[in-house]
DNA sequence: AAACAGTGCAACCGCTCTGAC
DNA sequence: TGTCAGAGCGGTTGCACTGTT
């Protein structure tokens, strides 16, 4: 075993290729084939080490890389993937024709991840987690009403609930949900607190657990640290899962399994795209539904990058299609 | 206009895996 | 069975570019 040596050799250039150096790459790949890259070097006359002209041939210049910004498709893709695959960027680069693993990698640590921390998703779980949230975006949001905090009530462990009541409270005292910072402190909180020991905290790995008693007995659960394994291994069990099956998961880590008023404009804050997975998988329900919403309509049909930004966010907080009878999952 | 901070991405590093011998 | 080189992978770095003060 031991390190490559292919690199450590003096005379060698590194640092950002030329268009020269690239035209020689591509010239002597379209007669020799790509292959051989310790050779490689040497016979296309580059001063290269051959990992250097690998990486630049499979990162960058191969024909069939796709270039350009990512199709909100991918983008979807690639956070699902992700959240079975973890950080295997080539096995979610070998689904996503056109892209390669360097590319994902790069644009999953720029944009995909900051969005997932922004929203109160943990971009290594995907579950949701409140002291990862923004609260501040969220405070300041027209869709943060009534509902929506009871409903993260019930997946939220009850310190950090109260944290955005404090924040929300002080605020904007003028702001109407004051009131329902009231009432969820006499008709909740206070049986919170009195409970507190007690009371369902969220860890990112509730969510897979729960999946994950589907099948306690697989070996490969204990292979991947920090990864939703539970979820990758029952894959193949949720795809013949019933939806009712899948609502009793949830139900069973939802404790409180409240009558959750459900309409078309609210948001399940905070539950993760595991989540969605799991419906999509169990149901075979895709993204049309949510394609179909005006947003995203005006996404798909051009919009400023601010207000795709704006619609991927939403995109995160789980948006629940009318025409999904989610109850039947969730309840 | 200049300095500084933040962002995005190509490229590199160091490690592991795999197959030939 | 052990060793080695080639190849691949995920993490990290460096730098150019852009925005802000």
């Amino acid at each position: 075993m031991g390190r490559s040596p292919c690199c450590d050799k003096d005379g060698l250039k590194k640092g950002p290729w030329t268009p020269e150096e690239d035209i020689k790459l591509i010239q002597y790949i379209q007669i020799h084939g790509a292959g051989n890259w310790r050779i490689l070097p040497k016979n296309a006359g580059l001063q290269r080490c051959g990992k250097s002209c690998r990486l630049r041939w499979t990162n960058y210049l191969r024909p069939d890389i796709k270039r350009g910004r990512f199709s909100f498709e991918e983008e979807e893709s690639i956070i699902q993937l992700h959240s079975v695959l973890g950080n295997k960027w080539s096995a979610i680069a070998a689904r996503l024709p056109g892209r390669t693993d360097n590319e994902i990698k790069n644009y999953w640590n720029t944009h995909i991840r900051k969005r997932l921390l922004r929203n109160g998703i943990d971009p290594v779980t995907h579950a949701p987690r409140l002291d990862l949230l923004d609260l501040s975006s969220i405070l300041g949001s027209p869709q943060l009403d009534l509902s929506n905090l009871l409903r993260l009530q019930t997946l939220l462990n009850p310190q950090g609930l109260r944290l955005a009541l404090s924040l929300l409270s002080s605020s904007n005292v003028e702001n109407p949900n004051i009131l329902l910072h009231k009432q969820l402190q006499e008709n909740h909180l206070l049986e919170l607190d009195s409970h507190h020991n007690q009371a369902p905290i969220f860890q990112p790995n509730h969510f897979e657990n729960v999946v994950g008693q589907q099948n306690p007995s697989n070996p490969e659960d204990s292979s991947r640290p920090n990864q939703p394994q539970s979820v990758q291994n029952n894959l193949g069990q949720l795809s013949t899962t019933s939806p009712s099956s899948s609502g009793q998961a949830f139900q069973n880590y939802c404790p409180t399994n409240e009558n959750i008023p459900i309409d078309g404009s609210n948001f399940f804050y905070g539950v993760c795209d595991q989540m969605k997975a799991v419906v999509d998988l169990s149901e075979n329900s895709s993204f049309d539904s949510v394609l179909s919403t005006p947003s995203a309509s005006t996404f798909v049909n051009g919009s400023t990058e601010d207000e795709k930004e704006s619609f991927c966010s939403n995109l995160l907080r789980f948006e629940i299609p009318e025409s999904l009878d989610q109850l039947d999952y969730f309840m």
